[in-house]
DNA sequence: GATAAAACGTGGTCTGACCACTATGATTGT
DNA sequence: ACAATCATAGTGGTCAGACCACGTTTTATC
């Protein structure tokens, strides 16, 4: 019996499907609540453990949190715990890390790109400034760095492969501190040239991927 | 009443990282079965819908894969769902368009770069005979193109970010098939500055988003 | 009015029951 | 002996109902 299973069997996938649906249509922000296990499991007409299948999967991707005797809400994704799992997982083989080195620099450089051509001179001015405190590591430079840039969906996708990038143990040796500030100054001046080399020569030096 | 939770209060978590220990100890590959529900359930005293919590969350990431009737599989971690969920979640409402745009053609021009330094001259043969066929529009072009490059991450980058262009009909000029034929060929050759020059005045001449 | 107690709502977990599907082994027919 | 067939057991998929633990809200009490 039952039933006409649409297209994705799975009724946990449905309910994450319908999920998204409903984020989307009700415009729900992080923060938001969404309504309760037992609300879900009657508006959709399928189990509880169903919902709850897609609200672990979720969760665990850390799209969404929960808190006991209060309800689930949709989380302003960021650290998702599931990262240090991958890593301990299955990402151990070498050619997902030499990928993952590698897209994240590619990915570095077309930001670097971009914000030659399209950041505000304010932007870059007070990037420069924050540089030369010194206060960072070659993580936090980068991601900052990456905010600069006005692209968010690089952004986005740096962010990602550069957590998986922890994840797999993947990370790049700490330059001298003055090339970051360098890096910073010949963008700022929207030297092109310099800024690569520098990038290139001064930063990810020595780095098993050697780029143009 | 319960219960010693050690650290991680909620089971399915533990039973996650229960697992994650069990694959490691017994040097289990991508390919292979874990125990099934059932006997997890009991190996680990917890009940069956917990266990269910953790394998259906495994399986969203993409770290398994179930098969009714026959049992759950260690996965191979190349298709992991995460970048498309994350992008199906929160990468919607925002007017990506640009970005999105801007970031095909980066993506596009990175696997140039990979393909000049690390592509066999086989594969590099054999795409120019494919591509002076003329069988192939923009799109799929790229999307051969990008197969070519070792780098697996960057193809599934770049077929996602295709995905929701496609999606946001942000879709790029059909140029002159000549230019795509030339530029297969020039990869061939590995003629770096050619190779580019094709790709950014014959093929992507026009488009919103210009770079260097 | 402030405080304490009870009621309610929510997630967390377990159990047991079916269903649907697959693989395996026993049965049967030739 | 061999092949096709069927029965069975094992596996994931789903549901319903029952508690528990915890937070919020309402109510009762002082």
């Amino acid at each position: 019996m039952t039933e006409v299973n649409g297209s994705t069997s799975k009724i946990y996938l449905e309910v994450v499907e319908k999920l998204r649906n409903m984020i989307e249509k009700d415009g729900l922000n992080p923060g938001d609540k969404i309504p309760s296990e037992r609300e879900l499991s009657e508006r959709l007409s399928v189990g509880r453990s169903s919902v709850r299948e897609a609200l672990r999967a979720l969760e665990l991707l850390g799209l969404i949190e929960t808190r006991r005797g209060e309800g689930t809400f949709i989380k302003d994704f960021q650290e998702h715990k599931l990262v240090e799992l991958l890593g301990t997982f299955f990402l151990q083989n070498t050619k997902v890390k030499k990928d993952l080195a590698e897209t994240k620099q590619l990915l570095e450089l077309d930001c670097i790109q971009i914000i030659l051509l399209q950041a505000s001179s304010e932007s870059l001015d007070s990037f420069a400034k924050w540089a030369e405190q010194g206060n960072f590591d070659d993580q936090s430079y980068f991601g900052k760095l990456l905010e600069v840039n006005p692209n968010k969906l690089l952004e986005r996708m740096w962010s990602i492969v550069n957590t998986y990038a922890q994840a797999a143990q993947v990370e790049f040796i700490q330059a001298d501190l003055q090339a970051y500030i360098d890096l910073a100054l010949a963008l700022r001046q929207r030297q092109k040239a310099q800024t690569e080399q520098i990038y290139r020569e001064r930063i990810r030096q020595g780095v098993s991927i050697k780029l143009t």
